[in-house]
DNA sequence: ATAATTGTCGAACGAACGTTCGACTGATTC
DNA sequence: GAATCAGTCGAACGTTCGTTCGACAATTAT
């Protein structure tokens, strides 16, 4: 298993090298638009030498969605281990998926946007990682819950909201022009457990727009 | 050929008919994993008729996103016409918005998803349409802070976030599980404009979670 | 030294792709 | 009643697709 082969290549594992190149292809070009030719002159390995790293396109994908997933949620497990607040562990989940999210943005525009190109086995697999992920953040709501921190929300709304204002970002996120993993991380806690709207702070500053802001109170509090 | 497809009337309703079909394969599929062949199947128009009507696959997608953009950009400029109340018109357009997508969800899932397949001119026209969508939102936040109503969030992540928690929906509403456009707009407008937590009321019901309330408030003004 | 294994690739397979062409229909126009 | 027209489609075009095969070099094991 471990040769300690010599090859013409530096790269000591040829397999991360393809998967590295095949998901920026597919994140690219997405799945069914890449072919097998693209990865091919991408990684410089060719065409039949593909195969025999990797037995099917299908199976590619699925490597890349399976390590990435697996990855995000491993690390997830372990940053919650030991945290009992429930906000915290919130926070917690943000960061991480943050965190890893712009640190491997091709990766994980791929786990987001191929969500229904793999099939069969595979496909389960994935679902089954994503499922435990979510009853994680589903966990972590309802913890809110149960000790009066969140309003009487769908729970499932909530969480799939929560995702899609996170997993969203692979379509705006620009490095250098947007906010970096932590600040964007506190600026999303802050939002899903606030809102945008002031809290006291404007109403003391602002006198002019208590008026407004009551009303808005009521407008809630009647919803 | 069982459909009313007789000559009884003028044919200017096959278009649509195609587009409709167009549609439906596009989101099963996607753009890319979608053929024309699957298109003509679907619509019982011949491969070569449908080339009477479009001229290539990419004006398909293209006339189907141009369209559906252009409807929810329309109506949403009209239901905003007359509202002043930046948060009134954070309502209107989160409402017009999910209603539109829960009311047409197969040509919104192509429109959201399909996101990078166009390209030229097509792409541009659309990606006008978008910045001008996006404009609008972005003034209502700004709208929002000019009158001391928003916290001093970054706009463009507010903004974007926003987007995100609504188009992610075609990835998990299933209509007769999840809540409808009406009830599904209100929990996300509040959960944009105050959040998941709760704020006064669970202070007077529930005295031992003040402190704890206490903490993430410091928290966040801290952040 | 020889056999077996591992890694690599050019060439080719059949299938599927988007698109085009010419022929045909039935109705409308002159 | 001949010409024009919109509408429709079978058949085919050239290209690209995912995958396979056989050959061959290099390395390791016997």
């Amino acid at each position: 298993m471990r040769t300690h082969s010599r090859v013409s290549r530096p790269s000591q594992q040829k397999l991360p090298h393809i998967l590295r190149h095949a998901a920026r292809v597919f994140s690219e070009k997405g799945y069914e638009g890449a072919s097998i030719r693209d990865i091919s002159r991408s990684s410089g390995v060719s065409l039949a030498g593909l195969y025999y790293y990797i037995e099917s396109k299908q199976k590619l994908l699925y490597l890349i969605q399976i390590y990435t997933f697996k990855a995000v949620l491993e690390r997830l497990e372990e940053r919650l281990r030991g945290v009992a607040d429930p906000v915290e562990r919130l926070r917690v989940l943000i960061r991480n998926h943050l965190d890893y999210f712009l640190r491997h943005p091709i990766e994980m525009k791929v786990l987001s946007h191929e969500d229904e190109a793999l099939e069969g086995e595979y496909r389960k697999e994935v679902l089954d990682i994503k499922r435990r992920y979510y009853d994680i953040a589903l966990g972590i709501f309802e913890g809110m819950r149960r000790e009066g921190l969140a309003r009487r929300l769908n729970p499932r709304v909530a969480v799939l909201s929560l995702f899609g204002m996170m997993n969203w970002i692979y379509t705006w996120h620009r490095p250098g022009v947007d906010p970096r993993a932590d600040a964007l991380a506190e600026t999303m806690v802050g939002m899903f457990l606030h809102g945008v709207v002031d809290g006291q702070k404007s109403l003391r500053v602002k006198p002019a727009r208590v008026v407004r802001s009551r009303r808005l109170a009521a407008v809630r509090a009647a919803s």
